[in-house]
DNA sequence: TCTGGGGTCCTAGGACCC
DNA sequence: TCTGGGGTCCTAGGACCC
């Protein structure tokens, strides 16, 4: 069995640990520049506000309903993702670190009963942690993402229910039911009782016999499916397959023609096979990308290289934290879609003569590549760099006419990295960086960096105590 | 005024090889 | 008059994930 652990709104989580106050609140996380939402408490989700939605669309609500707004601060929330993974690892050897706020916990060879053994890990990540956490449990990881969805909705239930219109607990069969019949929410809410009731309990939901799967998927509408996104979704729903139940018995050569094989492996792990295998030991990345929005618009091209320039030493770091050289060196720049006036974008890729993780090389050529594309008289929204065509330091192959003797890393990157690691990220910095930069990144409601800042330290007042 | 950022995989079609 | 068959590699675009 695999258990699928997913941080429950994960931002807004790790904002409410150090600030209790916000318990009780809604709670909104915004992405960079603090353009979007991107994480909502339950009571949040409870008011309708959609995932994505700009900040701007629904300032009135926030005053409305006294919802607390965070910029993100992704310092706080990579170590606390840290904590909960740590914690996760005392459980079982076998842990796959999915994304910033989940991972799959492979049950395989422990005895404990599943349902129990979920339950104990989601109290011990809430205490060690403070992080409330859900476990779907099943044979696959489809199967588990699945009982995940369950398990939240749950949760969901008994947390948010004073904000209630729990419209979005309910698949879109009992949504159109519960108006028709317009029978109280509660009485709604019985109706869907768990299959047996010991699965289903405080964020925890185990499918696994038979009549487990049949009944999980049947209570979950096609697009809630791991894999099937908005696109596919429409597809399915047109020739008639609305849950993933449906989907699960659907015929698979038809799968195969319209969703490709990627559609036939969700199907087979619908049916409890397993396609998607466990992958403990992720691969480097095949590629890197640094880019942000400006905070204001950017018309200069100075402005422009400073911020490539940044992108460019930020995505050489990475690129060595992974021991990794790149061929290929792309630069992009980009005017703003939603706004009227002219728009330009454009990128220019370079090839680097030699694989390279050395910043001063890469910095050369993402600037070469950015006064090729520039062009005056545009407002630029978005620059970034991205680094292609990777290959493991070790194996740089150099091109048969090329000078050999480039080295293969620079002393002073070493001392970069090893600088910015003990004393922050861009304390140590190439000139070409700059100092001010009035377009950075907005983040105008940012907590502190409770966990990785000596200054930002919580300080815990005793009562009675001065 | 204000609209995120970073990834992966798959397929079709073109270019090219013998 | 007649114009094959089989294969690989690369890329752009689409779809998905968080």
């Amino acid at each position: 069995m695999i258990a699928l652990v997913d941080c429950n709104n994960f931002y807004c989580s790790c904002e409410r640990v150090f600030q209790p106050a916000l318990e009780n609140r809604p709670v909104v996380v915004l992405s960079n520049n603090d353009g979007c939402i991107v994480a909502r408490s339950a009571e949040v989700k409870a008011l309708g506000i959609a995932m994505g939605t700009p900040l701007f669309k629904v300032r009135e609500l926030i005053q409305k309903h006294n919802i607390a707004v965070r910029s993100s601060n992704y310092t706080l929330y990579g170590d606390m993702s840290h904590r909960v993974m740590r914690t996760l690892e005392a459980f079982s050897p076998d842990v796959e670190i999915y994304s910033i706020d989940e991972a799959f916990v492979y049950l395989d060879g422990i005895r404990a009963d599943p349902y129990d053994y979920a339950a104990r890990i989601r109290a011990t990540v809430s205490r060690h942690t403070g992080i409330p956490v859900s476990l779907g449990v099943g044979p696959t990881k489809t199967l588990a993402k699945a009982a995940n969805k369950l398990a939240k909705r749950r949760h969901a239930t008994e947390t948010s229910n004073s904000f209630v219109n729990n419209a979005f607990l309910k698949n879109s069969a009992e949504r159109q039911a519960d108006t028709e019949t317009g029978l109280p929410l509660d009485a709604v809410r019985k109706k869907e009782e768990s299959p047996t009731p010991k699965t289903i309990h405080e964020g925890v939901a185990v499918v696994n016999t038979p009549s487990e799967q049949a009944q999980t998927l049947a209570v979950l509408d096609v697009e809630d499916v791991w894999g099937v996104g908005p696109r596919n979704a429409r597809k399915l729903r047109r020739a008639g397959i609305t849950t993933a139940l449906l989907l699960r018995d659907a015929d698979l050569q038809w799968i195969r023609k319209t969703l490709t094989v990627t559609g036939v492996r969700t199907v087979l792990e619908l049916r409890g096979q397993r396609c998607f295998q466990a992958d403990m030991t992720p691969e480097p990345n095949r590629q890197i990308v640094r880019s942000r929005s400006f905070g204001r618009p950017v018309t200069r091209l100075e402005e422009l290289e400073q911020a490539v320039a940044m992108h460019a030493g930020r995505a050489a770091e990475k690129l060595r934290a992974q021991k990794s050289a790149a061929g290929l060196v792309s630069v992009f720049v980009m005017t703003n879609r939603h706004k009227q006036g002219p728009q330009y974008g454009n990128s220019a890729t370079l090839k680097l003569a030699i694989p390279s993780d050395a910043t001063d090389t890469i910095l050369a050529a993402a600037l070469k590549g950015l006064r090729r594309i520039y062009r005056p008289g545009y407002a630029f929204k978005k620059a970034g760099v991205m680094l292609m065509d990777l290959s493991p330091v070790a194996a740089a192959q150099p091109m048969l006419f090329a000078e050999l003797q480039a080295p293969q890393s620079s002393p002073l990157d070493e001392t970069l990295d090893a600088v910015n690691r003990r004393f922050g990220s861009q304390t140590l910095r190439y000139a070409a960086v700059g100092f001010d930069h009035p377009w950075a990144m907005r983040r105008e409601h940012r907590s502190p960096q409770y966990t990785t800042q000596w200054s930002d330290l919580p300080i815990v007042k005793v009562s009675g105590s001065p």
